[in-house]
DNA sequence: CTCGATATATGTCTAATACATACGTTTGAC
DNA sequence: GTCAAACGTATGTATTAGACATATATCGAG
């Protein structure tokens, strides 16, 4: 099983820290493991979501020289982010109950 | 958002419900969306997904001419597709605990 | 000066699945 | 008997998320 692929915290993970205060890409990919449960996130796909849900209005960025290091592009979420991310919270947690559902079904038959 | 695709039901759930009786696709078909909780499952992937379970020695199959009705094949589970269904057990608990945290953390920012 | 950490970005591949459609058989209604 | 609906299996194709690889640039420590 190669691809054992979650389901789509990826999103819903960054809006949620988008939420509690604007970042950038880099301290994101250091804090979603520990919010999703993964060891590791893939900083590619990260940079790509940010982007695409920029396109979407759901963040917007800018270039913040400011701050020490290399350039960081500073994300914050938009309203339009914010009503995403109630979308998510319920499409989660619809999904822990399709997954309690399939669980019990399981532990009965043993 | 049009391809909202769930998490890996497809499998565990066509598993879970061969562990309990043979079967065939249709019956299959008509009992996942109870068993995962959608209004409807995909045909066509279910039938795939049977013959790629095959194919990984998950589940073995034959024609079974004796029903009434039209020509059916019926799909029986095997030892290593049970195995298989004991993994997909543990990465769904594993699957909810992530959700959970992710969950927790939502409806505290609020 | 060089090395490692910081920071962002693109390219490519695959697996899962959404959506569409085809096709043969059987059964019941009329 | 024929017609439609239900039964049953199957293929084709597009989209998408995520896995894996790699490129590039800056900065700080030693």
């Amino acid at each position: 099983m190669k691809h054992r692929r979650g389901f789509r915290f990826l999103e819903p993970g960054l809006l949620a820290l988008l939420r509690e205060r604007p970042t950038h890409g880099y301290e994101l990919i250091a804090e979603l493991p520990a919010l999703v449960g993964t060891d590791r996130v893939d900083v590619g796909n990260v940079y790509r979501a940010l982007r695409g849900m920029e396109e979407r209005g759901l963040v917007t960025s800018e270039w913040s020289d400011e701050l020490p290091g290399p350039a960081k592009r500073t994300y914050e979420i938009t309203d339009e982010g914010r009503r995403a991310l109630e979308r998510w919270s319920h499409w989660l947690r619809e999904a822990r109950n399709r997954i309690d559902t399939l669980i019990a079904r399981l532990d009965e038959g043993r």
